[in-house]
DNA sequence: CTGAAAGCGCTAACAG
DNA sequence: CTGTTAGCGCTTTCAG
C-alpha cells in the first residue's frame, strides 16, 4: 500500500474520504464524529499503517506524552538512572525520548541546548541529568537530578553524597590508612563538592591532616582524570590510598596503577563513588558507594509526572536518598 | 532578556532589526548574508540564547543531523550497546536521540511505529534495537542491530550467536555436563533461533541426546522466564547445568535456583549470553558469552554515517562480530 | 544582500 | 457531525 515516503494523515483522509481534520479528531479521539465514520478511519489507518509525525502533531499541540531525558552522553551513569526512568515511564502512558545534544562531554551549556531544542514542542516534560546550570526550564517542568547547585528552585533529585563519602574515607581509615588521597570531581559540581567535605570531615574526625597535595581535580573522566592519576601515583611520596569521586575515574586509577606496576589493593587501595556495574567488572572488584541509581531515575519520573499532572503548587520537591557502601576487594591495610 | 516561554526566532530578528528569513539564513550558515549583518544576529542569538526548536526545523527542512536509536526499553542490552553509539557519535556532528516508544516492553509492532513518528522528520537516520519486524525503514535510512529476521534487505549488525552458543555449551560439557537444559528465546527471534541451533549442534558433536523436556522458551526478560525456570528446577529429573539464551533470563535462573536452595555452581550450573554488566555483579558471577555490545553500537553508526553520506550503493551492510566466553564462576562439575 | 510569501504535517477553532 | 480556515516555528524560493 504505502509505496514511497511515510504515510501522512492526508494520505488516510483521501483513502477514507474524509477531509484531515476529521482523521485528526478520530486518532486522538476527539469528541463529535460519527462512529461509522471513525470506524472507517482506523480502519484506514491501521491499513496504511499510519502514524502521526511527532514534530508536526508537537508543534502545534503543545502535548506530546512524551518525556525527555537529557544528557551529556550515554555514560555508566546516566544509562544506570536512564534504567530506572525507563520502567518508571513504563507504568505510566508516556513515551520516553532521552537525547544527548552537542558534541561528547559537551561543552558547557548543553543542558539549556538541549531542553530549548526539544522543550516548548517535543516533550512535554524532561529530566536533565547531572546538569551545570539549571534554567528553570524553558516553559517546561524540568526535574534536575544530581544537579550543579544543590537544591534550588528547580525540583531536584539526588544521594546523599555527603554521608556517602564520609563512609568511604571511614573505611580506608578504618583499615589503617592514613595517606588518603582524593581525586576530586569539578568545584563546579555539587556532588563532586559534597563529596570533597565528605573526604575532608572524615579526615578530620579521625584526627587526621590533608595533604593537599593529594587533592587534585580529576573531574569525572577517564580522560580528564589521566595526568593527575599519573602524576599522583609516581609522586616520591606517594598515597598508600586514592579515594576518587566516582566509578570511572577510580577504575581509571586501578588501570593506571595496574600500568604502574602498582597492586590493587596491595600496593595502593582505592574506592569509588557511584557504584555503577562497571565497578564489579574490575579486577579486583571496585569498593565503592553505591547510589541508588534506578531508584533516583524512578523518583524522578514520579516528581516529574506530579508536576505534569498538578503544575507546580508550592515548594519544589528536594528527593534526597540514601548511598550505602559497598566492599569488594579493591581496599585492604596499607603497606608497611 | 527573555521573559516568558522559549525565545523563538522572531524574537530575534525584532531585536536584530532584520527579518526572521535573514535570521534563518544566518544561523544556518547559509550564502549571501552581509558580514555586519551575520555578525549582529549572532550577537542578538547569543544574548538570548536562541537554540532552533527541532519540530519545527526538521519539519520543513528533513534535515536534523540527529541520528535516532529505537528501542523497545532501556535496559541492559540496549543501553550497552547506546554506550557504543554513544561513544561513536560523539566522533561526529550529529546529536543523538534515544526513543522508547509505546508501553515497557513495547507491543510488538513498537519499531514502526517507532519509526514512523521520527522518520521523516526528527532523525536523518535511525539504529533499531532488536526488532522483530523492519520494514526497510520509513523513508529514512535504517540499520538494524540482533534483527529479528537476520540479514535481509536493510543492513544489520549482530554477532556470532551460533558460534558463540556452541562454545557455552561445550564448556559445560568440558566440566562433565550431560544433562543440559537450554532456556530459550523465542523462536521470532533470529539470535534466539541460532543460540538454540548452538545448543543443539555441540550436544550433538559431543554424542549427546538433547531432552526436548529441558528445552524450554524463556523469552528474553526475567518476568516472562520465571515460571519456566521454577518448573525446570523443580522437575523429577532436573538438569545439572542451563544454558540460558541471554544474561537476563541467566541471572533470573540463579535467583530462582537460590531461592530453591540449590546453590550455584556447585548443585547447578548457568551460562548465559551477553556479557552485560549485570553479569558480573550476581554471585557467584555468571559465566557467559561476551558480544562485543560497545563495538556493536559503533559499528552500527558508522555502517548508518556512511548510509547516510553515499546513499545506499548496492548491497546492504551485514557486519557480524566475533563472540566469546567469559568464564566466571557460575559453571562447575556436575554433582555427582 | 534582504524580506515577503508559501508551505512542512498537523491541530484547533469556527462555520456549515 | 463534518469541512474550512488559520496558523505552530521554521526554511526556502523568489522578488525586490
Amino acid at each position: 500500500m504505502s509505496q514511497s515516503g511515510r504515510v501522512k494523515m492526508a494520505d488516510v483522509a483521501r483513502e477514507a474520504g474524509v477531509s484531515v481534520a476529521t482523521v485528526s479528531k478520530v486518532v486522538n479521539g476527539r469528541w463529535g464524529v460519527s462512529a461509522a465514520t471513525v470506524e472507517r478511519v482506523l480502519a484506514v489507518v491501521g491499513d496504511l499503517g499510519y502514524e502521526a509525525s511527532l514534530g508536526a502533531s508537537s508543534l502545534r499541540s503543545h502535548r506530546t506524552n512524551v518525556l525527555g531525558v537529557l544528557l551529556a552522553e550515554f555514560e555508566p551513569f546516566s544509562t544506570e538512572l536512564l534504567k530506572g526512568v525507563s520502567e518508571a515511564v513504563g507504568h505510566t502512558d508516556f513515551e520516553l525520548l532521552a537525547f544527548s545534544g552537542g558534541r561528547s562531554g559537551g561543552g558547557v551549556g548543553w543542558e539549556r541546548r538541549s531542553l530549548a531544542r526539544l522543550g516548548g514542542s517535543l516533550v512535554d516534560g524532561a529530566i536533565v541529568v547531572t546538569p551545570t546550570v539549571v534554567d528553570a526550564g524553558n516553559g517546561i517542568p524540568v526535574v534536575a537530578v544530581d544537579p550543579h547547585t544543590g537544591p534550588s528552585e528547580v525540583p531536584t533529585v539526588d544521594s546523599d553524597n555527603l554521608a556517602g563519602a564520609m563512609s568511604a574515607v571511614e573505611h580506608l581509615i578504618g583499615l589503617g590508612h592514613r595517606r588518603i588521597a582524593h581525586l576530586a570531581g569539578r568545584d563546579d559540581l555539587e556532588s563532586a563538592r559534597l563529596r570533597e567535605e565528605g573526604f575532608r570531615r572524615a579526615m578530620a574526625a579521625a584526627g587526621l591532616a590533608v595533604d593537599e597535595s593529594l587533592v587534585r581535580v580529576g573531574g569525572y573522566r577517564a580522560e580528564s582524570a589521566d595526568a593527575v592519576v599519573r602524576e599522583m601515583l609516581t609522586g616520591a611520596d606517594r598515597p598508600t590510598a586514592v579515594f576518587a569521586a566516582n566509578d570511572l575515574t577510580a577504575i581509571h586509577t586501578m588501570a593506571v596503577a595496574a600500568e604502574l606496576g602498582l597492586r590493587v589493593p596491595d600496593d595502593l587501595s582505592v574506592v569509588g563513588f557511584d557504584n555503577v556495574p562497571e565497578s564489579a567488572l574490575t579486577d579486583p572488584g571496585l569498593t565503592t558507594v553505591a547510589q541508588p541509581l534506578h531508584e533516583m531515575g524512578r523518583r524522578a519520573v514520579e516528581v516529574l509526572v506530579e508536576l505534569l499532572q498538578d503544575g507546580a503548587d508550592g515548594e519544589p520537591a528536594h528527593v534526597r536518598l540514601p548511598t550505602q557502601l559497598v566492599v569488594r576487594q579493591s581496599c585492604a591495610a596499607p603497606p608497611r
